[in-house]
DNA sequence: GACCAGGCACATC
DNA sequence: GATGTGCATGGT
């Protein structure tokens, strides 16, 4: 095992004692994860509940639903996540392409190969790399590592990278450490978010981390 | 009222 | 290739 995937293990270890099983993504079925992938772009989860639960409420929680919606009332149906005239767009343009190659049914995606799925996903418009890779892990259950602005900031703050970093970078850091197991990469990416939240905020010292005792100069692995 | 939140595309240099 | 900006609501 290298130092670096040993670190992994101590970070992942220490999250999951201190902050629990997060039960991320609890949606009622995995296409609702892919509607929620496209909207918590750049908002809070709070606000994506919402649209989520307006979706539902008029019956749209489906990919042939939202592809038969006008783009406006789309819009003003998941109004509360923010940014909703550009996401409208963005889920259309996802489902419309679910139909197209994969007849709108997630069962067949799953089947799929999942480098050839990534690419596909990440050739629709307002599909980047978090939100495809999100959609991977947290729908299809396709062990891929999701980078945040979180993974970034707590990878940076405790060493286990020397900014400036890309995402591949530090996904390859993570998926190239672990063993590939979608329920662990789940967990970890949200333990991250979570001590991110608590501890490793733009400005502020890292008091009372988790972390803190695992940190050390990233040049010492160079 | 500023700042932030589970990004991405596009313009400009 | 790097850097800047628009997109928008809702909570702190």
């Amino acid at each position: 095992m290298t130092r670096t995937a040993k670190r992994l293990r101590e970070f992942y270890d220490a999250l999951l004692e201190r902050f629990g099983p997060q039960h991320w993504w609890p949606a009622d079925s995995p296409f609702e994860v892919v509607v929620g992938a496209v909207l918590t772009q750049n908002t809070s989860w709070k606000n994506v509940e919402k649209a989520v639960a307006r979706l539902a409420a008029a019956g749209a929680l489906s990919p042939h639903a939202i592809d038969a919606l006008p783009i406006e009332a789309l819009a003003e149906i998941i109004r509360p996540a923010g940014y909703y005239n550009i996401k409208a767009r963005r889920l259309q343009g996802l489902v419309r392409w679910m139909i197209a190659d994969y007849g709108g049914d997630l069962e067949r995606m799953k089947s799929a190969h999942p480098a050839t799925l990534r690419e596909q996903l990440l050739a629709v418009k307002g599909i980047g790399p978090e939100t495809a890779d999100a959609i991977l892990l947290y729908a299809l259950g396709v062990p891929r590592f999701v980078v945040d602005a979180y993974t970034f900031r707590v990878a940076a703050r405790h060493g286990l990278l020397l900014p400036p970093a890309d995402y591949d970078e530090l996904q390859s850091l993570f998926e190239g450490n672990l063993a590939p197991d979608a329920a662990m990469f789940n967990e970890f990416h949200a333990l991250l978010v979570a001590v991110g939240k608590e501890h490793c905020r733009k400005q502020a010292r890292c008091e009372g981390c988790p972390l803190e005792r695992f940190s050390h100069d990233p040049q010492a692995d160079a």
